[in-house]
DNA sequence: AGCCCAGGGATGCTCC
DNA sequence: AGGAGCATCCCTGGGC
């Protein structure tokens, strides 16, 4: 029993530090509490990527109480400058596309978008709608720059576009990371996926966890119990006159959306 | 009419 | 081997 409990302890170590090493090809922390995020792409004709967090306490002062777990103790901040002081990122460690890495779990659709929303580099292409609901738009102009980006992440073959991409997305409505919002362009995040991506994003690894749908509990069962879960979930979204999620939740339909007209 | 977006069926591939 | 998670292709329909 104490065996297994440390295999799934390792397990989740080892998950942590698969998507640290998914969310960045470099971690790099300096003196300053800096915590320098590389995002190279494969293709050298996409745009350096490069993001920095900015560890901030929220008292000054030498009695700063240091909350790593508290999300707003990281402000996002762009460099001026590359760290290493050149356009070039150093080929350090590179991470293969999705498709040659072996041995690991891979990027999730909804994960690399989440990734997208806190990349300001991406803000032409994805960006929050209302951050608190986890709902998020694709910018028409760019979208398919995102999607070219997802397919060239994930090592495909053939150039990702929106339409495929989209498509991918709407197999979320069905176990339902990820729904449509009744607006174009405009999706949202399952309030526990969104949590636990915005853990892993704000507090490090340390709080990761990636559950098997299988093994969330009941009661944060989003996708299993269609009753007062997606309700509570629901009466958060900004469009409430948009979608009649009580009628497409208590319908047989499942997800579908709801057309006023029927 | 044409374009864009969305929904979804079917099938194949890769990875776990 | 079987399932998950897409990727890909294709078709249909609504809105502007």
């Amino acid at each position: 029993m104490q065996g297994s409990l440390d295999n799934d302890i390792n397990q989740d170590f080892q998950d942590a530090i698969d998507v640290m090493q998914r969310h960045s090809e470099i971690f790099y922390y300096d003196t300053d509490s800096k915590y320098i995020e590389n995002i190279r792409s494969q293709d050298s004709s996409v745009q350096y990527s490069v993001s920095c967090y900015r560890y901030m306490p929220h008292s000054a002062g030498s009695s700063a109480a240091y909350d790593w777990h508290e999300a707003s103790s990281w402000s996002h901040m762009v460099p001026e400058a590359s760290p290493w002081g050149t356009p070039e990122p150093p080929a350090l460690y590179p991470i293969p596309p999705e498709r040659l890495r072996k041995g690991r779990k891979k990027l999730r659709l909804y994960e690399y978008l989440h990734e997208a929303l806190h990349d300001a580099h991406m803000v032409d292409s994805i960006q929050w709608t209302d951050r608190g609901s986890g709902t998020f738009h694709f910018i028409s102009k760019n979208k398919e720059k995102l999607a070219e980006c997802w397919g060239q992440r994930k090592g495909n073959r053939k150039a990702m576009t929106y339409q495929k991409m989209a498509r991918a997305l709407r197999n979320y409505s069905r176990t339902g990371e990820i729904v449509k919002v009744r607006r174009k362009l405009t999706y949202q995040f399952n309030p526990v996926i969104l949590q636990r991506l915005e853990t892993v994003t704000t507090s490090g690894p340390s709080s990761l966890e990636f559950v098997p749908h299988h093994q969330i509990p009941a009661e944060q069962g989003y996708y299993c119990s269609p009753g007062a879960d997606w309700h509570s979930w629901y009466s958060q979204c900004p469009y409430p006159a948009e979608y009649d999620f009580t009628s497409a939740l208590t319908s047989t339909e499942g997800l579908k959306t709801h057309d006023p007209s029927q």
